[in-house]
DNA sequence: TTATACATGTGAGATAGATCACACTTTGGC
DNA sequence: GCCAAAGTGTGATCTATCTCACATGTATAA
C-alpha cells in the first residue's frame, strides 16, 4: 500500500492520522499543466497556491528593458505561487509558468485560511515551511554578497543538480543574478 | 492609559485580550544591553529570539578575509535572532550585537515552542511575521540583481531613513553588498 | 585632555561581469 | 521532414564596482 505524496510531505514535518490527512486533501484540487502554461500572471490577482507532484516551474518576471528576473523554481515536493500577491490577496508582480508538462494540487486561499485556523497542525506545517523558505532565502541573499558568479553556480549544480539538467542555462542565469554569456563561460 | 508596546505589536496583526496579552508578556523577559554587547554569539548554541523595545542592533558574520556581511538590522519592534540556529537548535552561524544601548524582551525556544501551540494566535501572529520577512527578503534578492548600487541605496534611504541616521555607513554598505568606498562615492 | 580606535572621503588602478554581435545547434510545431 | 524559434558558445569591448592607499575628521575611554 502507498502512501500520498503530499502525505509524505507533510509527515516529513509532523505525523498525522488517516483522518486528518483526508481531511486536508480534501481542500486541494488536482490541476494538469502543459510546458508553457501558466499558473499565475503578472497584474492579476493570485487565489491560488501550488504544490508540485511532479514538473519543474519558475516564478519570474520582466523589467522595463525585457530582462527576466527569475524568483524561484518549483519541482517535485516544491510550493509555488506569487506569495506577496497571495497572502494580501492583490495583483500579482510575477508570474508562475511551467517549464515541463506539471502535475499539481492547488489550494485556494479562503481553503488555506479554513484548514489553518480550524487544524492547528496545518497552521504549525506552513509556519515551518514559511521559517525554511526564509532561511533559504536569508542565503542566498548572502550568497549573492559573498560569492562569485561561478562559486554560485556551483553551489546550486552542488545543491539541486537535477534542477540544472532539467532547466535551460539561460534561466539559470537569470535565477542566479549573471548574464547568459557569463554563466556560459562558467 | 498607555498600551504595552509589544501589544501594540501584535495587535497590528490580530486583537487580544487582557488576559491574552498578560498570558503572552509572561513568557518574555526583558533584558538591557549597551553599545557593543552581543546577543547572539556566533558558534554558540542560539536559544532565545528577541524583540526590540528600544534601541538598534545587527546580525553579521566575517568571512574568511574579515569582510563583515550584515545579514539584517533590526530597530524598534523588530524581532532579531539567527534563525537558522534558533529554529533547528543548532549553533550560531552569525552574531548579533547592539549597535547602540538596547531595551529588549527576550524569548526562550521552549516558551516560544509553548506559547505557540497553546495559543493558536501566537502561531498565527508569527507565521504572518515569517511570512512577510519572506517577502521582503525575496525583495532583497531581486533588488540585489536588479539595481545598482546607488538605485539600492536610495531605496533603503526611502524605506528606513532613521535606519540610515543611526548607523554608520560602513555597516550600511556591508549591508547592502557594497564596498564602504563606493557607497561614500554614493 | 589626550590618544587610539573608528568613521569617512577621495584618488588611481585592477577586474568581474555586462553588453553587443555573430555563428552554430537543437527543439518542437505544422 | 522542414523551418522558425529557442538555446548555447565565444570574441571584443565597456563599465560598475572592488581594492589598495592615504588623508582627515570624530568619538570614546583612560
Amino acid at each position: 500500500m502507498h502512501i500520498h505524496p503530499l502525505r509524505a510531505h507533510i509527515e516529513e514535518v509532523l505525523p498525522l492520522t488517516d483522518q486528518e490527512f483526508d481531511f486536508i486533501l480534501s481542500h486541494f484540487t488536482p490541476l494538469s499543466k502543459r510546458k508553457h502554461q501558466y499558473l499565475v500572471q503578472e497584474g492579476e490577482l493570485v487565489d491560488k497556491e501550488h504544490w508540485v507532484i511532479k514538473g519543474c516551474l519558475k516564478a519570474y518576471f520582466f523589467d522595463q528593458n525585457g530582462k527576466e528576473y527569475i524568483v524561484q523554481f518549483a519541482m517535485e515536493n516544491w510550493w509555488i505561487t506569487d506569495y506577496e500577491a497571495f497572502n494580501n490577496q492583490v495583483r500579482a508582480s510575477f508570474s508562475v509558468d511551467c517549464i515541463e508538462n506539471c502535475e499539481l494540487l492547488a489550494i485556494d486561499y479562503a481553503s488555506r485560511e479554513k484548514l489553518s485556523s480550524e487544524m492547528h497542525k496545518m497552521e504549525r506545517f506552513w509556519a515551518k515551511k514559511t521559517k525554511l523558505a526564509f532561511i533559504a532565502s536569508q542565503k542566498r541573499i548572502l550568497s549573492l554578497c559573498r560569492n562569485t558568479a561561478k562559486e554560485r553556480y556551483e553551489m546550486l549544480l552542488n545543491q539541486y543538480p537535477q534542477l540544472v539538467q532539467r532547466v535551460p542555462k539561460k534561466m539559470l542565469a537569470s535565477y542566479l543574478g549573471v548574464s547568459r554569456e557569463t554563466l556560459s563561460r562558467l
